[in-house]
Formats: C-alpha cells, structure tokens, sequence
RNA sequence: GGCCCGUUCGUCUAGGGGUCUAGGACAUCUCCCUUUCACGGAGGAAACACGGGUUCGAUUCCCGUACGGGCUACCA
C-alpha cells in the first residue's frame, strides 16, 4: 500500500509571498487533497541575513485567505515538529547527516574565505573557464579535508576556524531521475559544484536542510518551482550518500510565471509598476515603509485569485473554467500541468472576479453594501437607503456593471446622494429652451402618480411628452442628467422607481433650477 | 558564455500521427439587445517558431537552428 501523500509549501521568510509562491502552494495543497494526503508548512528560515519581521505571519494569513488550509506545521505544529528549521537546527539533525556524509567520505570540510573563493573564481576564470566552480577539479586547489593532513585538519579544527561542509560530488557521472512534470531528466555530475551543507555560522543550506526535513516529515510529493532543476542533482545525489534513495519524495517542478510585459519571470517590483497586485495581500516593508498592493485590498475574491492561479500553467483538459476549491481539488492532475512558463494575465484576473460577483447573491451583497453604506454617509439608522428593499435593488440595478463590490458604492453614488454637479457637455448638447416646460410639467405629473413604479413613471413621462409633442427619446437623456447628475449610469425607470416620488421630484426641481441659475447668469 | 528546461492565436490554453478547413477563454473588432453605459447574445480577425528527417501521412515522433525561461552564492 501507498503511503498516505504528504506535500509541503516551504517558503523562506525573506518577505511577503508572491503570487507565484501561492501557486507554488496551491499545487501543493490540492494534490494533497486530491489524494486525501495532508498539506504541510515548513518554515525555512536558514538564512539569518535575510530575514524579515513579519514575513511568516503574511505567509499564514496569505494562505489562509486564499482558503488553502495547512494540516500541520507551523503555526499549529504536528507529529513531526518543529517546523522552523531555525529551530529544527537545535535538534541537532542537520549537522548529525552532514557529519554523517563527511564520515562516508560523501562531504567535506572546506576552510576557504570569501577572498580564497574569489580569487579561485578569478583564476579559472583567466584560465579560460567559462563556470569556475568549487567542484570535483578544483576543490584540490582548495583548503579542505580532501587537501590538507590530518595533522593540519585536526589542527584547524580545534583552533575553531570557521568551515563549511560541501557535497563531494562526484566527476563525469550522469545522475538520472524521473519529475513528475518533465518526465525523466538526466545530468552529468561534473556540471553541479560541491554544494555547500552547512555553513560556517552552522546553519544548514537549503540544499541541506531540505532534504532531512522531507525525509524526516515523511513528504511523498515535493512540489517546487523550476528554479530548483538545475541543483535537483545535486538533491538526488545527497539523498543517496545518506541511504535514502527509497525514502526520497517525487519531485514535481513547476513552471514559472512570468511578467505580463516583457522578459522574465514575474517579480515582486512588478506589481505596482503595472498596475496589479503581485502579492496576495497587502504588505508594508517593515524597513522602508513601502506598501506593496494585495488582491484582497484591491477587492479580489480569494475564491476568483485562486482560481486565476490554477489555471496558470494547469488545465482541467474540459472548457469549464470557473472552479471551486472543491472542484480544483477533484480535477486537479500533474498530468495537466504544463512544463512551459505561463504569462501572467492581469485582465483575465478582474474577468475572474466579475464571474464570481455575478455568482453572489443580491441579499449577501446587499448586506455587505448596508455596512459600507454605513460607513460612508452618516445616515440616521431609519433612512430609506439603509431599507432591506432600497439595498437589494440597487444590487440588482448596479452588480452587472462592476467588477468588485468595492464599487457599488463609487459607481452607483448618485443612487444615494443628491447631485450637486450635472454632467454639464452632455447638457449643452442636449437642452433646448423649448424643453423646459416639459419637465415642469413632468413634475407636476409625477407628484400627481400614486404608484410611484416603473409603469406609472413610464407613462407619466410618455403622456408629458406627447402633451408637449416631444418624443420621449429627445428628453430621456437629460433627465438621467437630471435625476444622478451623469450621462450615463443604471436602468433610467428602475433608478426613478428606487429613489421615490420625494427624492425625484426634489431633484428635478433642483435641475431646473440648475437651468434657471444658468439661463439667467 | 556554459549547462538545464521549454516553444499552438497578443495572452492563458485544448490537442499525444489521419476526426485540424486546429477547439475554448481573456483581450480586440462588428452586429443585435438597450430611449445611456454596461451586462447578455451572435459573428469576425487572430496560432501549430524555422529547417531537416521518420512515416502512406506530421501540430502531434527524432535531430538541428532560432527564440524564450531558469540556474551558474556560505540566498532560497
């Protein structure tokens, strides 16, 4: 029997999470879920330098917003914790394997500085090479436990000379293994260097530490980005040299998003600069105070962001395109997800959004719309507009034409103030003199309706015209400018009918006097 | 530069030798609906990178070229 699927998101805590890192999650989680696996958070925290405040919590929240549910690991822990390798160093484990390998003559120790690195580089490099490398040639130039005695090794080391372990890896060996995406991939072992293990501050490398944990947390499926092929050689050798090439998880790398514009894969500085949001959600740079724009402030669903994020680089092999978390769960296959870099779209993004606003319900936005109609106007709590009847009509009047709720209110604003400018081109162009005593009639006549509803409006306006031999469509116009103050906006009938005999007639008379102020001025 | 991975409409993609006069979606254009603008409906334009093979037959398989992406740190 197949062991139960484990996959991990490990991200390092460096800054907030792309939206390529969420995919990266995602992908994750739902071949987890599809098969009835568990989803895993690792923090990987090895790099000290890098480290940002707050970095962690965002990668939680992101997470949690996009309804990707962690079944163990940080924050809530687990069987197998901990699970941030800062803290996972203290068990010892990452320098017990790389001992471990340096005993099996898999690793080394190597004493080189910074300067001594540099300068091998250089000095292969004016020796023609092309990738100077710290690898199976020039590592015997180096000082390392392969070059020096075992007087002079015993020597360093307990004189506590700073040191780093590297991967012995060997020369002119064709490593061979089987991606889930790309199918069997094979490299010549000279072409990856000795990477470094465990570093001189005792931190492990990713490179490392990746490894032990997977294995120790039992992963089945690690899921990556593709920036991880070229060193997956090197992961597959070391699993080997510590004797657990049956306990090595299938690797599946996923192809990379790249920018909308131009070359590259998508970046953290892209965002702002075109306009969208990268990240998730909203994120100020602790140091510099910079904000970087989140979907879920721009008024994403999570629900459409995600969805936006499976089908890049996935497909479902159907030409149903609006999934839920459940439905990308049941559908989701690494046999459709493609080995080629996906452009990110940001317009198929908002068409996303705009699917999943219609899917709303009138009475949940209305709702949501009485709570930021409160917040924006100061109305008494007994106002018309705040009516459970007022608010599930303007929804319907007003949820076709936006792409977010957020712009109920700025799209529909005439719907619950007055005007106090008028769409003024659209004036000169339409008003004659001669119209005037229409619309003083149309007050009168609408004061008179008893039934304020779309029918009785509609002929009231029909009967006025006809009275003053106007056709209704030389008036219609300027009365929508009339009533909201703009030129264009919802159904005519259906905002009269909404604002009320009261309201209308107010801002007719208002209009006209607009007309009057003008006429005379 | 070297190595690795990739290459179907502008973009995301369907397609695993004949059903491809290459399908869908976004964007774009036209028309219809609408006494506004949207929504919606109908339609249009738009792609197999190129060159060699293999084959009776290649978008589909192989090789090369071009192009794109990634990697080339004591970062992940």
């Amino acid at each position: 029997m197949n062991p139960k699927v484990r996959t991990r998101f490990a991200p390092s805590p460096t800054g907030p999470l792309h939206m390529g890192g969420v995919r990266t999650a995602l992908f994750a989680y739902l071949f987890a879920k599809k098969h009835g696996g568990d989803f895993l958070l690792r923090i990987e925290d090895t790099d000290q330098n890098r480290y940002v405040s707050g970095a962690e919590d965002y990668i939680i929240e992101a997470l949690h917003w996009c309804g990707i549910t962690i079944d163990e690991g940080v924050p809530m822990g687990g069987p197998y914790g901990p699970y941030r390798q800062s803290e996972r160093k203290e068990l010892g484990i990452y320098n017990k394997y790389a001992e471990q390998l340096v005993t099996s003559g898999h690793a080394y120790y190597a004493f080189d500085t910074p300067e001594e690195l540099e300068n091998m580089r250089n000095r292969l490099i004016s020796a023609g090479e092309v990738a100077p490398q710290y690898n199976g040639t020039s590592r015997n130039t180096m000082v390392n436990s392969l070059t020096l005695t075992a007087d002079e090794l015993k020597q360093k080391l307990e004189s506590g000379t700073p040191y780093v372990i590297r991967l012995k890896m060997p020369l002119g060996e064709n490593v061979t293994f089987t991606d889930i995406i790309r199918g069997e991939v094979t490299v010549n072992s000279s072409l990856v260097d000795d990477k470094v293990l465990l570093k001189s501050d005792g931190m492990p490398t990713y490179h490392l530490a990746h490894i032990v944990d997977d294995v120790l947390m039992e992963i089945t499926h690690a899921i990556r980005g593709e920036e991880w092929l070229p060193s997956a050689p090197a992961h597959i050798m070391t699993y080997r040299y510590l004797g657990w090439a049956d306990k090595m998880p299938q690797y599946a790398h996923l192809p990379l998003l790249l920018k909308p514009d131009g070359n590259g894969k998508l970046s953290k500085r892209d965002g702002d600069r075109l306009g969208f949001p990268v990240f998730p959600l909203n994120w100020t740079d602790p140091v510099t105070g910079e904000l970087s724009s989140g979907y879920k402030e721009r008024g994403y669903y999570p629900e459409a962001f995600v969805n936006m994020l499976a089908f890049l680089g996935w497909n479902p092999g159907t030409e149903q395109e609006i999934f839920s978390m459940d439905e990308l769960v049941e559908a989701f296959s690494f046999e459709h997800v493609h080995k080629s870099g996906a452009r990110f779209d940001p317009e198929k993004t908002k068409w996303f959004n705009e699917q999943y606003l219609r899917m709303q319900p009138v009475s949940d936005l209305a709702d949501r719309l009485r709570t930021s109609v409160m917040k924006e106007f100061n109305y008494d709590a007994s106002d018309v507009r705040l009516s459970e009847k007022f608010l599930h009509r303007t929804v319907e009047l007003l949820k076709d034409r936006i792409h977010f709720e957020s712009e109920m209110i700025p799209t529909g604003n005439y719907l619950f103030e007055t005007p106090h400018e008028y769409d003024q081109p659209t004036i000169a162009k339409k008003w004659k003199d001669q119209y005037l005593s229409f619309f003083k009639e149309l007050v009168n006549s609408l004061q008179q309706l008893n039934e304020f509803s779309i029918a009785e409006v509609d002929g009231a306006i029909k009967a006025t015209a006809a009275a003053n031999s106007l056709k209704p469509g030389e008036i219609m116009h300027l009365l929508r400018v009339f009533i909201s103050g703009q030129g264009v906006g919802v159904d005519l009938l259906g905002m009269l009918e909404l604002l009320g005999k009261d309201e209308v007639v107010k801002r007719l008379n208002n209009a006209l006097q607009m007309i009057n102020d003008k006429t005379n001025s």
